[in-house]
DNA sequence: ACCATTAAGTAAATCGATTAAGAACCTACA
DNA sequence: TGTAGGTTCTTAATCGATTTACTTAATGGT
């Protein structure tokens, strides 16, 4: 009788007086035996209810596993609760889902990344984890690792190309060359502190992106004949509301009082609003305000904020397939000026 | 000079002059080695740059992986943009996120669970899967499987209890004795044929959602001193608009013709909105229809759709906590009649 | 001083596969 | 007939761990 247990590679070989490789070769090397006896074996196993090599198995041996960890910035709550990060998934499971890989959710509240490494090709990072031991590890992992919306200079990388956009943006903001400019830059530091920024030189030649947004800035700002005082820039660490709002209460309180904002990220924007329309200023008529991402909030507060927006799902599509080019390379992706009435 | 490679337990085991079980010991288990010899090694590992036993190693071995895949009823894709399963999802992942298991996207139109069985602990299956091989599988499948929405007879499941909501939607439907009732049926037989089912008696004692949900009908009806004729219960193969509007065409235009449609889901009692109105009843004057699911598109219709309304992220919650306890039971959700003017 | 326990650590089998190297056979050509 | 070349299949090492059964040493009770 044939045997009752589930089947492993080795039982199946002795149940058809084969040896295990030749069992293998049948399913993973056609060529390595006669067209036969390939047939014949996987015929019998098909018969006995063997499906094909495990799967944990192969992947040990081979050091492959057809899964790729999809690294969130967040819990995988907000992963889904969000919108703009929801599209995203979708072109990147597009993508992969089409080429037989198994997306792995994995929270960048984790952190560790061990839990998973040993059986991922890779990761592709939405951007910056939460925890930021995760963004360390991921530099030293031996891994394919594309991040998007963030650099940590290795592999690929998908951004928009964020000193043309930036350029663009502030061009559309600046209207004479008396304007009176601030910008509200996002993690222009390594270090985790509110402050403002006065020495630029050291930012000229760095890729963070926001480096490469304060260039677009600078280049605007330029092009239009207008001098950016030293002490013009803030730094405000993270994304977050009460940072946001400390930096843009402190700006638009300063002297000379800005009339035109340039702002990191929507959130930061929106904050700059809120500051601004609570000290009396109208917009855009005493400071004019502009933001980056296009997040739906931006599109629904008055006056609508002018930002830049990108195509979240072509952005999922083209961190996955980059990720399977395993090619090291920066990909750039579409935006568009989203132009609303507070500049 | 320590090895330049990356370390394996038996390297590093080797370097501290050790066995491979002291160390896989001094990791995984406190109890078979002194206090020092212990915290040396893991000392020592920790200065050497080894962070611990590779888990694809250690799954396999230990035949536990620490994933769970979610099995979806279509393309992840679909997941993330439906608003009731991105809910879900939350609910799942935030309970597997608390308990460090991670979770693999897996897409119901795969045609084998082959490709994924060998390195996940299980299955929650949210919906039928659209790949009716799918369902063949998870049906014999060597691991724990959770489903939700469905039943496929083995392990747990996590449904509303479909027999007391359908109950009190058709008890809100119904308000005289003289009532004419059709029932619009949802997959109530396992072939794939849209039909009128003529015979009752074998549905009495079905386990499928389908079958609990007509026991509902079925009592509400006799509740009301109504008697439901034997042919004016319709089975319809799919929840798609296609077979729902036939269906919902033929009921309306029967004799006795109907005033009161008590349907399995929304989408069937959008459909058959839509066809009433088509035929230029009004409801719910003339005809009134109720659904079950709460699907946003219901109650932006146009009149807004009656219905039996289900928390979704509790749903998640509870599916992820079931299989976390490999209990093999059935837990029941809340859910609430939702009130519209169509009935 | 003797034997029974207990603690600490090791050797070796095992999980389920892949694959380089080589054996056995067959064909064909000089 | 001897040998070069090509198929076809097998042997055995390997991936990186866990765990049972065993050895050895230390402890304790009488």
């Amino acid at each position: 009788m044939t045997k009752p247990k589930t089947w492993t590679l080795k039982s199946i070989a002795k149940e058809l007086g084969v040896s295990n490789a030749t069992v293998s070769n049948a399913f993973n090397r056609p060529d390595q035996l006669s067209k036969a006896r390939r047939e014949e074996i996987l015929a019998a196993c098909k018969k006995l209810g063997y499906y094909g090599p495990n799967k944990a198995a192969q992947s040990l041996r081979r050091g492959t596993f057809n899964i790729v960890a999809l690294v969130l910035p967040d819990s995988v709550e907000y992963m889904v609760s969000d919108p703009v990060a929801s599209s995203f998934m979708r072109g990147v499971s597009a993508v992969l889902e089409k080429n037989g890989i198994n997306l792995l959710l994995f929270s960048g509240n984790n952190d560790n990344l061990n839990s998973v490494v040993d059986f991922v090709d890779g990761f592709i990072c939405y951007g910056r984890p939460r925890n930021k031991q995760l963004v360390e590890q991921l530099k030293q992992v031996a891994k394919h690792v594309v991040t998007v919306d963030f650099n940590i200079g290795r592999d690929a990388s998908v951004n928009v190309n964020n000193q043309q956009a930036s350029f663009d943006i502030a061009k559309h903001a600046l209207q004479k060359n008396d304007d009176r400019v601030a910008i509200l830059g996002l993690r222009l530091l390594d270090n985790d502190v509110l402050c403002r920024v006065y020495e630029h030189h050291e930012f000229e030649a760095g890729q963070s992106i926001a480096h490469q947004r304060l260039r677009g800035y600078h280049q605007a700002i330029s092009d239009a004949d207008i001098t950016l005082g030293d002490d013009r820039t803030w730094n405000i660490p993270e994304s977050s509301e009460r940072y946001a709002s400390i930096a843009a209460k402190e700006a638009l309180s300063s002297t000379p009082r800005p009339n035109v904002l340039l702002c990191m990220s929507d959130l930061i924007a929106l904050a700059a609003m809120r500051e601004a329309l609570k000290m009396g200023l109208s917009i855009p008529e005493d400071v004019r305000i502009v933001g980056f991402d296009g997040i739906d909030e931006g599109q629904r507060f008055v006056p609508k904020l002018t930002t830049v927006h990108q195509n979240s799902e072509e952005k999922g599509r083209i961190a996955a397939t980059l990720f399977l080019s395993k090619e090291q390379q920066t990909a750039e992706i579409d935006y568009q000026l989203q132009l609303g009435q507070s500049s």
